[in-house]
DNA sequence: GGTAGACCTGGACGC
DNA sequence: GCGTCCAGGTCTACC
């Protein structure tokens, strides 16, 4: 089955799926060009199924694995459109970007919109699994995950969905630890999967609060795990970017770009994008870095 | 409020 | 091949 969906413009599925390495993390998988998206999802009814997205005119064309009833193509459509951004409405953004010459090419390659998961709780875990590791220990941590605890496609059981929050939480930490080598981090997985099971912390409805960042900010950090890194990242998949998400590599760029080199700590960079008010974390996330990421 | 140390793993390095 | 050191955010205890 195949769905069109539109996009607000400008649009480009290929500045998605590369803004940041979510796309290269399981069950996300991307062409090397960017200019394809796969993805194993389970679907409310339980049903799994792969969607393969590519750009079409004025939006993208999905393609679904299997043949589903209107509700479940429905449910497919609403968990595209948030996983790309489709409707967001950038603007105001690519208007302030307009003056400086480090955004300049923002708009022209129609740059702002950030993947993200179709659940929450899938980015809360990721994020949690991006920290104090490396690249790699975080993609081998997610594959983990997916491959022992996901459910399979029906025709590649090689293949399979993010586990979802109920079947982590019938794990216990020691196999979280040992199957996932989520090392010290298993107990906060296994913490935020019983908080979601047991209706005690309701991370889907953050999607579309109207609270103040703070707030939001705040919830974020009552997460154990979930400290001023992830939280920054987490509020940018929400669309809320007064925050950066200040890490090592931050710092490093930071350091380079206007202080010659000398370590710098979060509120150097914080002050380095001030001016950027509400558009603060988008403008650090797609400045020109390019000739500092080639160190 | 700021800081030091522990947490866990994998990679780099020296032997 | 083995042992040691280091990097990577968050949490906790302490000042």
């Amino acid at each position: 089955m195949t769905l069109t969906l539109p996009a607000f413009p400008p649009f480009s599925l290929s500045a998605v799926v590369t803004s940041h390495g979510w796309a290269r993390l399981s069950p996300f998988a991307m062409s090397e060009d960017g200019r394809q998206l796969s993805r194993v999802e389970r679907l409310h009814s339980g049903q799994v199924v792969e969607l393969v997205i590519q750009e079409a005119d004025h939006g993208v064309k999905v393609e679904v694995s299997d043949q589903l009833s209107d509700r479940e193509m429905a449910e497919v459509a609403d968990k595209v459109t948030w996983m790309l951004g489709l409707d967001q409405d950038l603007s105001a953004f690519y208007a302030a970007a307009r003056q400086e010459s480090k955004l300049a090419q923002v708009e022209a390659r129609a740059q702002g919109r950030i993947i993200r998961s179709p659940m929450l709780f899938e980015d809360v875990v990721k994020t949690i699994l991006t920290t104090n590791t490396s690249w790699t220990g975080t993609i081998r941590m997610v594959e983990a995950l997916v491959s022992q605890f996901g459910d399979p496609l029906s025709f590649d059981r090689s293949r399979r969905a993010f586990p979802t929050p109920s079947q982590l939480a019938a794990l216990d930490v020691q196999r979280l630890r040992l199957a996932g080598r989520l090392g010290y981090r298993a107990p906060y997985v296994l913490e935020l999967a019983l908080a979601v099971v047991s209706g005690d912390l309701d991370l889907e409805t953050l999607k579309t609060s109207d609270e103040p960042t703070d707030q939001l900010r705040s919830r974020l950090l009552q997460i154990n795990g979930v400290g001023v890194y992830s939280a920054a990242n987490l509020l940018a998949m929400l669309g809320r970017y007064e925050y950066i998400p200040v890490d090592s590599w931050a710092r490093k760029l930071v350091s380079h770009e206007w202080h010659s080199g000398e370590p710098v700590r979060s509120v150097e960079v914080e002050s380095a994008f001030e001016r950027w008010g509400k558009w603060k974390g988008l403008a650090y996330w797609f400045w020109d870095w390019s000739y500092l990421a080639q160190d």
